[in-house]
DNA sequence: TTGTAAGCGTTATCAT
DNA sequence: ATGATAACGCTTACAA
């Protein structure tokens, strides 16, 4: 049975083809009642579903938005994707999603993919090749990024105070008494939170300490577990460690675990994302936590609402998370943690 | 700067406009060499990018496929919809997501939004409403279920034994010296799991005792969290427990811990799914381990070929992933266990 | 080997 | 308040 098209609802309505449209559109032009209930009548019955392409043709215009990251398997994209896909259905959009790849070996090819399917506004997250951003100026395509307000400052970025977060996390430890805080970081990216933390503990050691109390690992789990054992199998590794993601922070978790020491007697760690996830390691993480929904709906508001907020660059609020693996909540503690915003200055 | 169509390069290159079509898709008619490399400079010339939509509406096919699912979050999901992103960005295909939440109320309304976007084929996952299905049915869209070959026998489907790993899974832990085996299951479904766990179980308790047994959580973390918090705190706990999805053996996991009990020796544990995630726990999970690799790329090519693959249902293997949460891998050994699958009949 | 032109299902402008 | 119709950019049968 063929599908029925616009042209079938207006005959069976005994009407024009633009009166269907009138009453699918609630416009332009108004349509008496009389007329508009037959013509719902008349797709009831042929079962007429209007069809996107030609819609999409007509307006130049898809109501389909893309999100490019690295690995949508990372609790901090696949949470962002989640909120994201909410928000865009709200609005009558529908997500597209791409991975990169951790090298981003396959952003140029995803970009392109999304570009040729006339998304009508890309998200990117952990995007970095300058190969994408030239493309992607030059394509002229509504675009936000999750990373760099830096780097484009005419491209339009959401985003935390990374700078601020990391010194906070770093500052929390301190304030639980270490000397000492390590990092570990992603390979090639995040630089204002590696930067951040160097600044925070360039008071307290050497510049060739510093270069000691970091390692460096992709954005899984598996990075983090790698960089972990790195770190802690050195001569004189530190007690206390900054992780610079979440997914890290569970390798890193899982190592230290390996490793035979305890968390957060032996080595604390606190790690910036705060995803759901987060609260389910064992001790659960302590984390700076990222208003993922907030943003992901900021995003998705942005790329589809035609220019109408000004802003080139939004910085969304951090809260500190005390839980296990700082030595704020002790594991006894069961289901009883607090998961309220945590202030220095009432302690 | 107005977006270059067809035409304008038609014009450049001094051809006709079925010339560059000939170009772009290699066809259907042969073109000159000479021709062929005038369109191409041409097309560069003006940054030429064929439009989708007008391609989609003449063809009928927009190249673009979706994922139903309950939940992205739960890694079973994120990475199954990154095995089929990958898979569909090389068969040309783009991949868009639909989360319907974890009580199915968001189904129809995701399927319908899928709908309306003119997707090519549909893989459903965790989708059960019979709303759903019929809405489905009617809709004459390619479909793939990725759960109920049983329920609608009439649609494709893919999936693994079910019943045999569940009952595997359960053997494993009776063979590590077991009684009694609880079981952690979904709010309602996979029931085909819990049918197996209660045949396998039922030689050696009463149905009585079976109910005590069993506890049920939604397919979250904290789901499973709190089933096992239910489940442990009953009278006569089970030693070892069954748990039907990765993401709530995550939070089962979690509540053992946070009950002071140690993994396995007071509560052992096994999980159907075998996530990359689930070797990150501490201790590691084990498993049974769904190639979800594999079943992404049947599910993608099923749903970009047009009916050639005539199989209604294709069922993958299993394999069980002996680690340390039933006790097969000491936590010493860090770094250090074996991931090959596991035989009894080696043992 | 290349050109012409019809048609895919919409939307919206111009009539009526 | 409604009808007729020209576009939107592409593919492809048919002509040359």
């Amino acid at each position: 049975m063929k599908r029925a098209n616009r042209e079938d609802v207006a005959r069976l309505a005994g009407v024009s083809t633009a009166v269907v449209s009138y009453v699918i559109n609630n416009g332009p032009r108004p349509v008496a009642e009389a007329t508009r209930s037959r013509v719902i009548a008349a797709m009831d019955e042929l079962r007429y579903r209007p069809n996107a392409s030609a819609r999409a043709l007509k307006l130049a215009r898809t109501n389909v938005i893309g999100l490019l990251m690295w690995d949508i398997t990372n609790p901090y994209f696949s949470e962002m994707a989640k909120y994201m896909q909410e928000r865009a259905h709200e609005r009558g959009y529908g997500l597209m999603i791409g991975n990169t790849g951790q090298d981003g070996i396959e952003e140029t090819a995803e970009l392109h993919n999304m570009l040729g399917r006339e998304v009508d506004g890309i998200a990117l997250s952990g995007v970095r090749r300058p190969e994408t951003l030239t493309a992607i100026a030059r394509s002229g395509v509504n675009v936000i990024s999750m990373d760099w307000h830096l780097a484009a400052p005419d491209i339009p970025s959401v985003g935390i105070d990374d700078y601020g977060a990391t010194r906070e996390a770093v500052e929390h430890l301190l304030w639980h008494g270490h000397t000492e805080v390590g990092l570990i970081a992603g390979i090639d990216d995040l630089t204002l939170r590696e930067k951040s933390w160097s600044d925070t503990m360039s008071a307290r050691c050497t510049p060739e300490r510093l270069k000691e109390l970091t390692a460096y690992g992709d954005f899984t789990r598996q990075g983090g577990y790698q960089a972990a054992i790195d770190l802690l199998k050195r001569p004189n590794p530190p007690k206390a460690i900054f992780v610079s993601s979440d997914v890290q922070a569970f390798g890193v978790v899982r190592a230290v675990q390996h490793l035979g020491l305890n968390i957060p007697n032996d080595v604390a760690i606190i790690s910036l994302d705060g995803t759901d996830a987060s609260a389910f390691t064992y001790p659960s993480l302590t984390v700076i936590r990222l208003p993922l929904d907030e943003i992901a709906k900021h995003v998705v508001d942005k790329l589809t609402s035609h220019g109408a907020d000004e802003r080139m660059h939004t910085t969304f609020p951090h809260t500190l998370i005390p839980r296990e693996s700082c030595g704020c909540v002790s594991p006894e503690h069961a289901g009883r943690e607090d998961v309220r915003a945590f202030s220095h200055s009432q302690s």
